[in-house]
This record gives C-alpha cells, structure tokens and sequence, in this order.
DNA sequence: GCGAATTCGGTTACTATATAACGCGGGTGC
DNA sequence: GCACCCGCGTTATATAGTAACCGAATTCGC
C-alpha cells in the first residue's frame, strides 16, 4: 500500500497514543495491558481471547482466560480495540490514534460509531465510520422509539484483493 | 397487546406458513426441526441453543447439543430463524410467515436484509427491515470495492416501552 | 427383494468462548 | 499500622459450538 511507514512504527505510534488517552482520562494503562493491546495491534486479523491467551503466555508464562479477559475489557471501555461479534474476535481501533479534539465526556473512550467489513477468503476486516450507515440505522430505531446505546454492524463477504484475485469463484476452496 | 390475535395463534400460523414453505422448496420440516422452530417462536426474546435445548429435553429426553444445532443449522439455512449474534441467540423471523410473491431462487430461504434492536433492559428484540440501512452499508461497501454476502446489524439500548417507563433512568437495576 | 446411497438424528467426546469466586500484594489516605 | 481499592494470579465452572461415529428410515437402481 502507499503507507509510508511499516507496521513496527505504526504499532509504536498508536501505543504512545493508547498511553496518552489513557493519561489523560485517568486509567491505568498496565504492562499486561499494553502487552494485549499490543498483540492485538500487530496482528493483520481480528485474534479470539484464546489466541491472544496463547501469544500473551511467551511473555507471561502463567496467563489465564482472566487474565486476557480483564484486559480486553479494560481495552474496550477505553474504546483501543473493537470486538467483531460474528467473530468472537478483537481487533484494533483504527481511529484510537487520532485525537478528535474534544473530550466526549463520558470518562472513557468515544465508542465512535464503526462497521466491520470481514472478508470470507483472507479474513482481512476493514473497519469504516461510514455516518450515512450510522444515521440510517438511528433514523430506523426513533421510528420506532427505540433509543439506541451501541450499534454492531458487521458483513460479510469478499474485500477487493479478493475479488481481483477472483475469490469470487472459488472462495478460499483450492480449486478443483 | 393491541393486536387481535394471541401468541397460540401467531404461533401455529406462523408454524403453517413455515411448512407450506419448506414443502414448496422441497426442504423436510421434521418432526424435531418444527419442535426447535416452536421452541424459538414461542418464546417472546432471542434464546441461546442451550436455553432451546433445555425446553427441547422435555419432549425429547436423549436431545444433546447436536440435536438442536443440527435444527438451528437447517432452520437458518430456510431463512424461518436468525441468529442475534451479540447475544448468540435465536430468534424467529418476522418475515418467515409472509410470502414475497415470489421464488429467489436459491433453493433456501431469502436471507433478507434485516437489523436487529435489543433492548437493554425487557431483552426484547425487534426486527426491522429497513432498506435505508441496507442500502447505505451496501454504498460503503461498494465504496471501498468489497463484495457484500451478508450483513449483521444489531443495536443495543431502550426500546419504547422501557424509555416510557422510565428505565432511561435505571437500565434494569434496582432503585437505590 | 436386495444392496447402495442419502438423510436424519442419537450418542460420545471434545474444542472454543467466557465468567465466577477467591485471594494476594501493592498503592493511597489517614 | 490499617482500611480500602485496584490489578492480577489462580482455580473452577459455565456457556457455546463441533467432530466423529453409528444406526434407522427412505429412496433409487437393478
């Protein structure tokens, strides 16, 4: 891609990031904390709780589910990762990096509005902030007087490497 | 409940749809497979396969989880229920009973778009179809050159009758 | 009628995902 | 020092989902 920059040095600036919100809304972003943050930055794919479990035990030989569960969580309320739900799988937030410039005032991280798009052939997900998505949706629930907390959008299908590569055919089966 | 009819009668109509369904794409509706849909119909939120499985046990006392996902699968794959994947539950689907006027030609169920609201507080889930949303994810995608398969959107928060009843204020806790 | 192929579902065993509950140690305030 | 909160280790368990094997019933071809 034209990024300019590798992956090491766009881990290490959204870490500084991560270490920076956290400062300023007061919480403790630990060692184990950033070690999770960290393996779950550097993969290229959304990793299960388990799967970080096992990454995070060569650093911290003695990790249990808990202990990755409490720093997820601790990662999502701060909103540094996101949870792709038809996964069971946590992946990086793509705007935790960025500064928006005003504090949203709920004491913990912004919980942007966000969708998640899963290709079914390299499992890459790509994460958008479309506002037409997110005003369509809030639109459709005041119809209905529903009041709207948290919204999960998340589909499947195939990214556009795939398609080039035509995975529209074949769809991750080795061809026959 | 404003409408006219009780749940009993919803219920076997939306049973007699589905058969008349499965019998004109050619699918078995089983003995067991019409006890899971019954299952997931009658109850009045999404329930989880083991929730389904428990109640199943009482008709049929050797089921194991296979037996009831094996259902879920099949009922799924007819487009009779969805899946709430926040919650990993069940739910029937409200447009199971209509009929669209005409064949989709798949061989299984039409697999509409639909979104899901959750609320918080009663558990109650409403199923929209809203074709705003659907379309708006649908620009995104193409935006960005991905191919839709299928789209998950679900949204947690207050449905109408909790805001009413002033759960905007407690959200399912207890008064202090 | 007989066997092959298919479908449905019972059964056992297992993997994967997630949480409850207890306890320890280190900070902070007094 | 002591109470308190927080982070985290530890054990155990709950919940969700699948793999693999088997037998009964049906259908198809002969």
């Amino acid at each position: 891609m034209a990024a300019g920059q590798g992956r090491a040095t766009e881990m290490t600036h959204a870490l500084a990031a991560a270490e920076a919100r956290c400062l300023r809304s007061g919480a403790q972003l630990t060692e184990l904390r950033r070690q999770v943050l960290a393996l779950v930055l550097e993969a290229d794919q959304p990793l299960g709780a388990y799967a970080l479990l096992d990454r995070l035990k060569a650093q911290r030989p003695g990790a249990a589910p808990p202990t990755v569960y409490r720093a997820l969580d601790f990662l999502l309320e701060q909103g540094l990762i996101h949870k792709v739900e038809r996964l069971n799988a946590f992946i990086g937030c793509v705007e935790a990096g960025h500064d928006h410039g005003h504090d949203h005032g709920h004491g913990h991280g912004h919980a942007h509005d966000h969708q998640f798009l899963i290709c079914g052939s390299c499992g890459a997900t790509i994460e958008l902030s479309d506002h037409a998505v997110a005003h369509a949706l809030a639109d459709a629930a005041r119809r209905v007087g529903f009041q709207l907390r948290k919204t999960t959008v998340e589909a499947e299908g195939l990214c556009a490497a795939c398609l080039a590569a035509g995975a529209g055919a074949t769809v991750a089966a080795s061809p026959g």
